[in-house]
DNA sequence: CAGCAGATTGACT
DNA sequence: GTCAATCTGCTGC
């Protein structure tokens, strides 16, 4: 099992790094308990540029801060007051690419999983349930990716090109045209497991 | 400083 | 299908 290096995270876009994040393996290491799923949806955030980005225009929060930050680390906030949506954040210092992880499919520590969400039948079907499952809160917000606590390893499962649609982006019609861009990257349900 | 809308989910009618 | 839960940051008084 590879972990990805930094040097992966800052030498591609939040489009590029999306799409080849697909059946790799995001793992969390809490309280030293393993968890592990394989992204199985991504969605890509093109920095100041892209009207859907918390970034947009430069914008620069207390919040949001962490996304300006060299590639490799995690970008971890709350949405609608309840919901932690994990981020990758990429490319160099000062340019806020992101990499959204919108899903993924356990293979391990399920009990686990099923534990801290407190259901009979797990579900990592949305990017709030996911972080959920593998234990990552606001608390792990800027966590270096490359550390013990959560990183993403090449597991060996390629995904084939045409097993992968690629379509426009969920819950940000705001965005106006942005929103029709196809930034969204998810593995045919035919190839879940 | 008050009000509102959002990269969502799950429970209820 | 509809609605509440509940935090952050922006807009407007």
């Amino acid at each position: 099992m590879v972990k990805l290096s930094t040097s992966y995270y800052v030498s591609r876009n939040a489009a590029k790094a999306a799409q080849e994040l697909l059946g790799r393996a995001l793992v969390t290491n809490i309280n030293g308990v393993r968890t592990a799923g394989l992204i199985t949806e991504t969605e890509a955030y093109m920095g100041v540029q892209d009207r859907a980005s918390h970034a947009y225009g430069g914008r620069r929060t207390g919040r949001n801060e962490v996304m300006y930050a060299a590639g490799g680390v995690a970008y971890v906030y709350l949405c609608y007051g309840i919901h932690h949506l994990f981020n990758v954040v990429v490319l160099d210092k000062d340019v806020p690419h992101a990499v959204l992880v919108r899903a993924i499919h356990p293979i391990e520590g399920q009990g686990t999983m099923l534990a801290r969400r407190g259901v009979k039948k797990l579900t990592t079907g949305g990017p709030g349930t996911l972080t959920q499952a593998l234990g990552i809160r606001t608390a792990h917000n800027g966590e270096d990716l490359t550390g013990q606590l959560i990183w993403i390893e090449d597991v060996g499962v390629k995904v084939p090109k045409k097993h992968i649609i690629i379509g426009p982006r969920i819950g940000v019609d705001y965005a106006g045209e942005d929103a029709l861009l196809p930034y969204r990257f998810r593995i045919a349900p035919s190839h879940l497991l």
